[in-house]
DNA sequence: CGTTAGCACTCTACTCAGATGAGTGCTAAC
DNA sequence: GTTAGCACTCATCTGAGTAGAGTGCTAACG
């Protein structure tokens, strides 16, 4: 129906439009090294297509945009698509590999109901690694290749992650090795879970042990930690509702200083101040973005050390007695919650 | 150092900035029922409150503005919070209270990879749970007191959750009933699997075990299945680096949508269109909020049968070729990922 | 002496006319 | 069929003029 040269025109605006979300001229498609005609012969190629409906103009003189109609043809007979995939593949496999775990969803879970109840920014900083220890270990087998490792810790959160397991061991095999573990790492903190199996386990399980190396890759994979303190991010888009930054390049850089982990990291660590419910107002936190922002924190902790934080970021004119109450209460939850597990 | 009149006024007028964000006339003070005194007062004392640094005028002839130094005396002798809380400690509770479990955390994650390679909004739709079914159940004790129950469905999700063991229940006859359940209830529909466990075990159960209504209790909370289907969004502030959609308006139409579950659930399900993927530009979405915008989504499936979708929301004006590629690739990652833990 | 009414003054936000310029449509020449 | 030229259109930008909210000051009042 279209013609080559017209479908290489359409093709050229939206490809333009797209990058640029201006209405394209006649003159830039001409410019284009690909494109070997006039702006007047675009302009005449341009006019018929608009005619067709694959074009529209905003106004009477300026460049094209694309119509639906027009976005609808790109796709169905004009994207370069290939889910084949290129770069693109490597990073979604990659992020995937990520793994996670049942504290983040709690305290992702916590950023949530904060950020919904207040309709401001909420920050949470999880728990500090540091602090918790294996308290039990198990090997759950499912079927002939899988089983299922479950991790309780001190803070009584369970996990559970899918091991393979290669056919030559032996299910009483792996029940000594568990047992062996049981005994003697528990209340070994989990970043150093590793290292230790290897020093203090490792001599003893070679003796009694017929599969070693392959045993010592179920572990490994069974133990597999990654409890990095991470930062919770929830209501972001709450921001926009404040009339004070109805101005969308002020809430783009306080958005772009949100997704800077480490800065983030500094301004809630429970070491940069007391405890108990903290304000920061306007040039009080240290960055320019949050001049105009007010920080409130507050911190949970176990055993009367402070685990992390919780906070909310909103404008200084801020409901400072209803947050402050809000993060009152479910800072002193979380930590209830806590001590609970813990016992 | 201040006045009573003098703190009555800053508070007021810092309450009035906090609701309205407009600068803060001496008339509106004034008018309040709780103040006796007319604006010419009002002014008077305004004014030495800026003297002392509490308030700031944005020009000359504005109302007033608390400084920083209003909001800091406003929160440190001012402001009437109450951590004990009132009716926002039940929400809290409530929120809380709602479980979370490992497939939404998967699919989560991939929102969180989506939107973040794509700089557009992500919106997943969780699987259906009509389509997953047990396939195995464990009871792992922990302590006198507490056992994890380990629920493997039939897409290989592992799920755990803590439940309390009376003290009466001996640990033989739990492991009879954990048997009997993994004999008769394999392959049931997990919505279906309570119903079934009183009406195919109820009967042999209290003939063969002491302790049934306990017993029964247990499972209840073991079983407790709360696969509602679910949306996950991610990135919906990306919608702000579009230049379309400068006009903080505009997004929060856009945004005020991404609220609606049940309206997104209609778009996004997989019944609405084939497989593979879909471009749905501008009018062609139902809803008026979308005009301007794209939604390209996919469908992942197990067995054939579509479990759930993805999508991308953007401008209309949206990078489609790079979109669909991605949105290839993670559709069938999720799907091999499913057939995986399937086998 | 504290409080209040009155009034001139200030400054922003809004509106409207004119200037600017990008881009078109059309015609005539190549 | 393609291109150069030119008149025309219309959004955007600029600056002047205006309305209105709110102040600061002074003088009067109880």
């Amino acid at each position: 129906m279209l013609t080559e040269r017209q479908r290489m025109i359409l093709n050229a605006i939206v490809d333009d439009y797209i990058s640029s979300a201006e209405p394209v001229g006649s003159r830039s498609i001409s410019k284009r090294g690909d494109v070997g005609y006039s702006p007047a012969t675009i302009r005449n190629e341009m006019a018929d297509l608009e005619e067709l409906g694959y074009l529209e103009q905003p106004h009477t003189s300026a460049g094209r945009i694309p119509s639906h109609k027009g976005y609808r043809y790109y796709v169905d007979h004009l994207v370069p698509w290939n889910s084949a995939g290129t770069a693109e593949m490597g990073t979604i496999r990659a992020f995937f590999a990520e793994k996670l775990n049942a504290t983040e969803q709690v305290i992702q879970h916590a950023a949530m109901i904060l950020s919904n109840m207040t309709n401001y920014t909420s920050i949470l900083l999880g728990p500090e690694v540091f602090h918790t220890s294996l308290r039990h270990f198990q090997l759950l087998p499912l079927d002939g290749n899988n089983a299922v490792a479950i991790i309780v810790t001190s803070t009584g959160q369970v996990e559970n992650r899918t091991v393979q397991i290669p056919p030559e061991i032996s299910l009483s095999e792996m029940e000594k090795v568990v047992n062996l573990l049981n005994s003697k790492l528990v209340n070994v903190p989990l970043y150093k879970l590793k290292s230790q199996l290897y020093s203090e386990l490792g001599e003893e399980m070679q003796r009694h042990i017929s599969h070693y190396e392959e045993l010592m890759q179920v572990l490994d994979q069974a133990l597999e930690s990654d409890h990095d303190q991470r930062i919770y991010l929830s209501g972001a888009a709450n921001m926009l509702t404040q009339p004070e930054f109805k101005d969308v390049d002020k809430v783009k850089t306080i958005l772009d200083l949100l997704e800077e982990t480490p800065t983030l990291l500094k301004m809630l660590s429970p070491a940069s101040g007391g405890t108990g419910i903290q304000v920061r107002i306007g040039t009080e936190n240290k960055h320019e973005a949050f001049a105009n922002c007010s920080l409130i924190t507050a911190t949970y902790s176990l055993d009367g050390k402070a685990l992390g934080s919780i906070g909310i970021l909103g404008p200084t004119r801020m409901e400072y007695a209803r947050v402050m109450g809000i993060l009152g209460i479910l800072s002193r939850d979380l930590t209830a919650m806590l001590a609970h597990w813990y016992k």
